[in-house]
DNA sequence: GTCTATAGGAAGATAGAC
DNA sequence: GTCTATCTTCCTATAGAC
């Protein structure tokens, strides 16, 4: 039930989904559905906070753990990715909020929240010595996880390349560049 | 009119926004919207049409260019940041499109010409030697113009950063990676 | 060019039978 | 748990006066 909705959520959006295509999906009339939830928001909430939870826990523990930041950051952009991966449905839906509601304002607020987390972490980073100083550190976090983040536009988990291949690749192009070394 | 409309697509989306939402910004009632364009969809497919005439015509130009490959690259990511900071309403609106029309479909299918031209132009390059050819060509790519559009969800054009210097940003984080030299 | 008024339909959500 | 029927509201779009 929740499955069907955000399928159709992700395929034209949650706006233009309604109740009844809901329904229609899953071969019952709205009322069914509404027997199980009680609005649409409620469902879209659910899901995102999926992916919240499951993101700011690999934050947590990047923020939380104790070797330099470089290697924190190379950690939790692997492991972003493979929330992404794993949850990808959810964190699809999670960054296409626009804070339309009071539902999506809350995530909103709680989705800065992580952003912060990474660009301190990043700043961390250059701080250390780690990473190059000559580029704004506010600027490398955004591109950085909006690259991570673009996958979910485009990964599909039944092609050729695993969660794991996909991390290391983002790790490698993002730490080292494009450039042949 | 196209202005006050497209700034309501990006800050409600698309759906969630009504004529009488445009009507209403501009102080004047539904009527006189319709007056001036004959339907919401029109208005979205002008935006779109702006949005892909600007990077078609900055694909174009690495296409035909004549020098390595790897260069028309560069180029091609440069002036693909500029266009995003110059169009960024309409480039935006066309990054969020999901296919819910036929002006959104059309629109994708000249989106996904272009994203196989970005895609040729980094095969190449790979081919040529300039690039690393330890991952996915075809997954860079996306990677790679994954980070580009990512920037029209935060970038401001009157904040401290030129459109100039997240254009060599970009490239710089693109070409050389996080670390520091 | 802008208005009021309204047609015509689709949406979220509920009531109550089975 | 699922149905039919319905309420209410909102939406796109048009007609016709000024």
């Amino acid at each position: 039930m929740l499955r069907a909705a955000v399928a159709l959520f992700i395929r034209k959006g949650y706006d233009a989904t309604s109740i009844d295509d809901i329904a229609k999906s899953l071969n019952v009339t709205k009322s069914a559905v509404y027997h199980h939830v009680s609005s649409k928001e409620q469902l879209l909430a659910e899901v995102l906070d999926e992916a919240l939870d499951e993101l700011d826990s690999a934050v947590d523990a990047a923020t939380r753990g104790t070797g330099p930041a470089s290697e924190r950051l190379r950690d939790v952009v692997r492991r972003s990715v493979e929330v992404l991966v794993a949850h990808q449905s959810a964190v699809t839906l999670l960054l296409r909020v626009h804070g339309n509601s009071d539902t999506e304002v809350a995530a909103l607020r709680r989705r800065r929240r992580i952003d912060r987390a990474l660009a301190s972490l990043v700043n961390e980073a250059v701080e250390e010595g780690a990473l190059r100083a000559d580029l704004d550190p506010d600027v490398l976090s955004r591109l950085l996880f909006g690259m991570v983040n673009s996958l979910v536009e485009w990964y599909r988990p039944n092609g050729e390349i695993s969660a794991d291949q996909l991390a290391s690749t983002v790790a490698a192009l993002a730490f080292d560049g494009l450039v042949r070394a």
